[in-house]
DNA sequence: GTCTATAGGAGGATAGAC
DNA sequence: GTCTATCCTCCTATAGAC
């Protein structure tokens, strides 16, 4: 059996990507989770905003492993990026568009109302698009570009996830796929 | 004075825009709106989800005019998608990164949890990406190439919203602006 | 049409037994 | 560490006077 705050923190995870900050009640965590309420408290005892902060950095984490791990693994940079949003597309049909970024939802909603939370989704986004960055430089792409072409690609995807999701389709991921690969092969040539 | 119900309808609209669905109380728009609470459900007798259904729709026919007005008035299509991004950016500062895009908060947050609203959300943005579409079809780039463009342009927006929200630095909305126009000048050459 | 009061339930959080 | 009972606040929604 998982240790009941790993089992707390995953189900979190889930949940307030999914749902949202305000959205995600408590009570339904524990209830996934199969933990009991005082649980939270006595692991999380920031309550629901530590709770989310957390998720937030873990979300954080396991993403920046995918990034890493598709693009090192494709045979260059531009074949890296575009399984990544193949691999995106591919991820939000099998969960039948429940599961894209597991942070925007938050990140959305909390910009205008909690600054903590802010904060934490803003460091997110700047770990992915540094880790990003970093393999276009590698690739032979100078500093600035390689930063504004991962803010890009990054945007790109984040945007095609909420057209996705709303429409149940993956034509906009397919669509700014295309387009972000097409952008990063020309800054190559 | 502004009729009652267009003042619930405006308020609502702003306040599910930054808050979403969930975060945004039925007390906190009538104390705004300067209603009461019963003028609500007297206007709106669906309640919170109709109010919400309603503010998405509204929000999409502005937005739409807004698109229009913005690409019609530029000298060509080029232009005009460069300063809607210019336009997105500045009034983004102006409101202290308050205001992007006025349902996605709500079209993240509903997408697994409420369908009727997931629906509105996905015919404004298909509403939105037809009017690009048209306007590139118009300058000549070949039906499913301008869909496919209007989609990843709308995209980009989206997701820059997100980041640049999050951050608030317009980085990455002027990342995703030149290089959406990038991609647009090519399809026209 | 507008207002206030309030029902009825769900929210986050705490206390204290085990 | 875990669990249950419970506090108190806030939520959506309704009722009914004006």
């Amino acid at each position: 059996m998982v240790a009941t705050k790993e089992r707390i923190l995953h189900t979190s995870t889930e949940l307030f990507g999914r749902q949202g900050f305000a959205g995600t009640g408590m009570n339904q965590i524990v209830a996934e989770a199969q933990a009991a309420l005082g649980s939270i408290y006595h692991f999380f005892p920031g309550g629901k905003e530590q709770l989310c902060e957390e998720a937030i950095r873990t979300s954080g984490q396991i993403y920046l492993h995918l990034i890493e791990a598709v693009i090192d693994t494709a045979p260059d940079v531009t074949e890296g990026v575009r399984d990544f949003f193949t691999g995106a597309g591919a991820h939000l049909v099998a969960t039948d568009y429940a599961d894209a970024c597991p942070i925007a939802t938050i990140a959305l909603e909390v910009a205008s109302t909690n600054d903590e939370l802010r904060r934490a989704t803003a460091d997110v986004f700047e770990l992915w698009v540094a880790a990003a960055s970093d393999r276009l430089e590698t690739a032979g792409i100078p500093p600035h570009t390689a930063r504004e072409l991962s803010l890009f690609a990054l945007a790109a995807l984040e945007g095609a996830f909420v057209l996705s999701q709303a429409s149940r389709s993956i034509e906009a991921i397919e669509a700014a796929g295309t387009n972000v690969v097409a952008c990063i092969r020309a800054a190559l040539s």
